[in-house]
DNA sequence: AAATCAGCCAACCGCGAATCG
DNA sequence: GCGATTCGCGGTTGGCTGATT
């Protein structure tokens, strides 16, 4: 998207500045955020000229200017992964987004309200369509692969016990990795949803840490500290020692 | 070709939690 | 311990765009 194009009016609401960024000021917040870092957000304005509050601030690099964002469609295994851990946990957007690394909880929660949150309106046309025509595409090129399913998958699906535990009291077994350093890891090798919810079945509830926005490392997230504080137990082990941890966008690559 | 509809997404808002002084 | 400030999250809105009628 081109900034200043989506038509807000932009409006002064006494010093501070609404509506689009322009690139101007985008410019000026990655400058000061690669000078400064993040945080302070209510400082910014002041310090880098912008005429914007901390708030704003921050949701723009958030959502927009953070390096290592993805742009587009999320891929199958994206879909997959945001269904399993929406049933986990429900709406919790920035929980899930961290299991999506250059996925942003805006973004997320967007896809979630436009793909699945609607109730069977005939408005389903386009994903009926977008399906229909992966359908086609996958008969002609015979891979068999199954049309994904997640026209059927609805907010209100109904979680197995075992879900509904997992979301009360979410455990955290050992990552597979950990466990089983010689397990291949298939991850990147899922080419449709269906493969990817084989995986994640064999695989969920294990996590991983993509939360280094701050780069204080890879260490036991926020999530983690606060499920050892319910659990009495400790997370410490979160601190993996892989060879491949993305420390830029934080997490382990698959 | 024009009008209407629905999807999409950036940005705003309100609120609660965390942190600071 | 307490009030003020800051931060982060989830929900909602506004308006552009593309598809459909």
């Amino acid at each position: 998207m081109v900034v200043g194009m989506m038509g807000w009016n932009v409006h002064e609401q006494g010093w501070w500045r609404k509506g689009p960024w322009t690139p101007e000021e985008d410019k000026l917040l990655i400058e000061y955020v690669s000078l400064h870092g993040e945080g302070r957000w209510s400082s910014v304005a002041k310090s880098a000229g912008l005429h914007r509050t901390g708030k704003s601030c921050r949701l723009r690099w958030v959502n927009y200017l953070r390096p290592g964002l993805k742009r587009g469609h999320l891929t199958p295994q994206e879909e997959g992964i945001i269904i399993e851990l929406h049933a986990l946990w429900g709406n919790k957007w920035s929980t899930i987004a961290r299991y999506l690394p250059g996925r942003t909880d805006n973004e997320i929660k967007n896809y979630w309200r436009t793909h699945f949150k609607k109730k069977g309106k005939p408005s389903e046309k386009k994903d009926r369509r977008r399906l229909l025509k992966q359908k086609m595409e996958q008969d002609e090129t015979g891979t068999g692969a199954k049309a994904s399913p997640l026209s059927e998958v609805t907010s209100e699906q109904t979680l197995s016990p075992e879900l509904q535990a997992q979301q009360e009291f979410p455990t955290v077994p050992l990552h597979p990795v950990m466990e089983n350093p010689q397990l291949p890891v298939l991850y990147q090798e899922a080419d449709s949803w269906s493969d990817t919810n084989i995986l994640m079945d064999g695989l969920s509830g294990w996590l991983w840490n993509f939360d280094d926005q701050n780069g204080k490392g890879v260490q036991a997230n926020n999530d983690c500290s606060k499920m050892a504080k319910q659990n009495q137990a400790s997370f410490a082990p979160y601190s993996f020692g892989f060879d491949n941890v993305d420390v830029q966008n934080g997490g382990y690559i698959y």
